[in-house]
DNA sequence: CAGTAATCTACTAAATCGATAGACTAACAA
DNA sequence: TTGTTAGTCTATCGATTTAGTAGATTACTG
C-alpha cells in the first residue's frame, strides 16, 4: 500500500501540473485545495524539490512550481522515492535490492518467481505513466461523466 | 511490501506441501528448515488454521498439515489474510475497499485510475498462481541449475 | 498416566507513520 | 532598510504496526 505521504504527494504534484502554466503555487493553497495538512504538506515538497522535481521561491510571489516538464515525471520514480521499493519481496527490487536474510537459495525460490512476474507486471505500468498522462486520464474521466 | 509474516506464512505453506504426503509437520522442524522464529511461526499456522487453510493434531504425532490440496491454495488469498489489501490504495481494492479521506471526486481521480490498472495486473497473476504452482516453479528452477 | 506438541494469553522493544511547533532564512516591495 | 511574506530547518510526539518472546494450559497418544 501507499503511504498517506505518497498519495499526498502524488495529489500535490498533480494539482501543481495542473496549474502549471500560471504563478508559482502556495503550500498553503495546495494544502487547503487537497485536504493535506499544512506542515507535513511543506515536508513533501521539500524533498520532491531535493530531488529535482519541484523548484521553488520564497518571499512575496513566491511558492513552487514544476522543474521539469509534466511528461518527463514519472509516476514509479516518485512512489519509490517517498515510499520506497514497489516490489513485493525486496530479493525482486531494481532499486533497492536486499537477499532475503531466511532464504536458503534465492534462484530456485518458487515465491520469489511469482513475485517476480508481479513485479514485472506492475513495472510495465508504472514505468510508462507519467504526471501529464494523469492528468489526461482525469480529463477523460471527467468528460464523460 | 508483504511483511515478514506473510513471507513466513508462505515458506512454511510450501514447506508443508512439499511433505504433504507424509505425517503431520512439527512446528519447530517446520521453524528450523525455513529460519523462521519459533514462537512466531507458532501465531502465523494458528492463523492459517483458523482460516481453514491447515488442519493441526496435538501431542505424539502431532503438527500441522494441509487441509485443502495444494492447487487450491491460492497466493493471493493467503497475502491478503496475513496482510491485508494487495492494492497500492484503499479505494481500489476489492476486499478492503474503503473511499479516500481526502479524495474529492474518486471518480476521475487520475491517481485512482493508474493504480487500478496496477491492481488489475497484479491480481490477474495472484489469482491465478496456487501453492501448487509454486512448487512447480520451484522444481523447475532446480532442474535448471 | 507420562510425555509431547499445539494453543492461548499477555507482554515488549523497536520502528514507522502521520502530524505539529517554532525558530530561521531568503525574496521582494514600499 | 525595514516589514512582510513564504519557504526551510530542527526537533519532537503520539499512535500504530511489526517482529518477536515468555509462560501457562490444553489435547492427544502410547
Amino acid at each position: 500500500m501507499l503511504s498517506k505521504k505518497c498519495k499526498y504527494a502524488l495529489k500535490a504534484l498533480e494539482y501543481i501540473a495542473k496549474k502549471s502554466d500560471e504563478d508559482p503555487i502556495l503550500i498553503s493553497e495546495i494544502s487547503e485545495a487537497q485536504n493535506i495538512p499544512k506542515k507535513f504538506l511543506e515536508a513533501i515538497l521539500l524533498e520532491l524539490k531535493k530531488d529535482g522535481i519541484l523548484q521553488s521561491r520564497k518571499g512575496k510571489n513566491g511558492g513552487y512550481f514544476l522543474r521539469q516538464s509534466a511528461k518527463d515525471i514519472n509516476i514509479g520514480h516518485i512512489i519509490r522515492l517517498i515510499d520506497g521499493p514497489i516490489a513485493l519481496i525486496p530479493c525482486v527490487s531494481y532499486k533497492f535490492y536486499e537477499p532475503c536474510a531466511e532464504c536458503v537459495d534465492e534462484d530456485t525460490c518458487g515465491l520469489r518467481n511469482v513475485v517476480q512476474e508481479v513485479r514485472e507486471a506492475t513495472n510495465k505500468i508504472l514505468s510508462k505513466v507519467t504526471l501529464a498522462d494523469m492528468l489526461f486520464r482525469e480529463k477523460k474521466l471527467t468528460r464523460k461523466k
